[in-house]
DNA sequence: AACGTGATGGCAGCAAGCTGCCACGTGCGG
DNA sequence: CCGCACGTGGCAGCTTGCTGCCATCACGTT
C-alpha cells in the first residue's frame, strides 16, 4: 500500500500507530520526519504514553539528528519519557517504522512537497527489515553515551598516550617512550579516562574503540 | 511477488541474478541458504565472475555461518574470489538480497520443506532495506579480521566477564557479582586477555570493541 | 576403590596502577 | 621584584591487578 503525503498517511494508517501494543521502532536520518506539525502531533497524541503500557519504543538516528541544539534537547526529553534513542554513525533510511513486528512503514527520500510512504504487512518483508534494524540498532550507541562520550578533539599528547595504551606497553615503557615521567604519564592516562568517563582501563579501551580513536 | 521454494525462485527470478550489473549484496544468518545444491549451482553459474566485471559482491553473515570448518573454508575461498565477507555479531534476517539497489529478495524463516521468497522492486522498500543493510554492514567486521583476532565462540561465562569488565566494576565487585572467587575471576580475565591476544586490559577493551563483543 | 583430570579458591608475594602531597621550574601580570 | 598560576616530576603509600603454588572437590575412567 502506498500513500502520498503526511495527511494521507495519518488518515489511512493512523490506526496502526494507535494500535501499537508491544513495540514501536523507527530508524531515520534526522528529525525532519513530520514536516507538518499537526500531522506529527496527531500521531503523537495517538501514541500510548510511554511507561504506562508495556510498549517499548526505540528510535535510531544518524548524528545528523543532533545537528542543532533544539533537536538535542528534544531527544533528551524523549529519552526521559522512556524512549530508547540510539545514534548510528552510518547512513540510515529516510524513515523506517516497524510496529509490533507486524507492520512497517517506509518513507521515500522526500520530494519537495509531499512524501511517499509505503505500508507493508508481509511477514517476510517485515521480519527481514526488523532483523536488519536490530543489527543496526545493536551496533549503534546509546544517545546519552554518544552525547557524553565524545572527547571531540583531544590534543596530540593524548593521542600519543592512547596509542601507547593501545600498543599494550606498560606504563613505565610508555612513559620512557614518550619522554614523560611515570607520574605525568599516569596523570595523562587518568585525564584520558576522565574524558572518556571510564572507570577502568578496560572501559577506556572499549570507549576509545567505540569512538573510533584507534585509527 | 511471492514464490515458494528454490526451484520456483530460480525459474521466476533467476534472470535477476544474471542481470546484476554493479552490486550484489546479501545478508543471511548462515550458509544454509540454498538447500538444494543444484539450485545453488544454477545461480552460481549465472553470476558473473568476480573481478572481471565491475560487480561488487558483499555478503554479511552471523557467526553461526562459521560454525563448522567446511563453512569457514568455503567463506575463505569466496573471499579470494573478490567477494567481501563480513561477520555481524547481531542476529540477521534469514536471507536478504539486494541487487543493484533496484531489486531485493527476502526469504522467510524456512518451513521444513520449501521456503518462501518475496521479490520486490519498489524503490521505497529497496532503498530502506539497503540503508539498513549498509548500517549493519558498516558495523560488522571483516571476515579475515574476525577469523584472525577472534575468540571464536566464547562461552557465556566469558561473556559475563566481558560485561563485568565493560561495566567498569573492580575485580572484587565483579567476582562477587558473578558468584566467583576473586582468584577465578582473575583467571577468567587472564584467559580472556589471552584469547584476545591483549597485553593489557586497555588493549583487551579495544579488541573487544573491535570484535563487537560489547552488545 | 584407586586414579587421573580439570575446575576451583585460598594464600602469598610481586608487579602495576592510582593519587595526595610537596617541590621545582617557567611564564605572566602586577 | 614579587606573587601567582600552571605544568611537571619525585616520593610515598595505598589499591588493584597478576600469578605461582597448593589444597580441595567433582567428574569420569580403569
Amino acid at each position: 500500500m502506498t500513500v502520498r503525503g503526511d495527511a494521507e498517511l495519518v488518515a489511512r494508517a493512523g490506526h496502526l500507530f494507535t494500535g501499537a501494543r508491544h513495540e514501536f521502532v523507527c530508524a531515520a536520518r534526522d528529525l525532519d520526519t513530520w514536516s507538518l506539525p499537526d500531522a506529527r502531533q496527531s500521531v503523537a497524541r495517538r501514541l500510548p504514553r510511554h511507561g504506562a503500557s508495556g510498549l517499548a519504543v526505540k528510535k535510531l538516528f544518524t548524528p545528523v539528528a543532533l545537528a542543532d541544539e533544539a533537536a538535542r534537547a528534544h531527544l533528551r526529553e524523549v529519552v526521559t519519557n522512556g524512549v530508547e534513542v540510539r545514534i548510528s554513525s552510518t547512513p540510515l533510511p529516510h524513515e523506517t517504522i516497524v510496529i509490533d513486528r507486524r507492520v512497517m512503514i517506509l518513507a521515500e527520500r522526500d520530494g519537495p512537497g509531499s512524501r511517499e510512504y509505503t505500508v507493508t504487512t508481509s511477514p517476510t518483508l517485515v521480519n527481514g527489515v526488523y532483523s536488519l534494524f536490530a543489527a543496526a540498532w545493536d551496533a549503534a550507541t546509546e544517545l546519552t553515551a554518544y552525547l557524553r562520550g565524545d572527547a571531540p578533539h583531544l590534543d596530540d599528547d593524548s593521542r600519543a598516550v592512547l596509542r601507547a595504551l593501545g600498543a599494550g606497553y606498560t606504563d613505565e615503557t610508555a612513559a620512557r617512550h614518550l619522554g614523560l615521567s611515570l607520574r605525568t604519564y599516569r596523570r595523562r592516562v587518568a585525564e584520558l579516562m576522565d574524558a572518556l568517563e571510564a572507570d577502568s582501563r578496560f572501559q577506556a579501551g572499549l570507549r576509545a574503540g567505540e569512538l573510533g580513536l584507534t585509527g
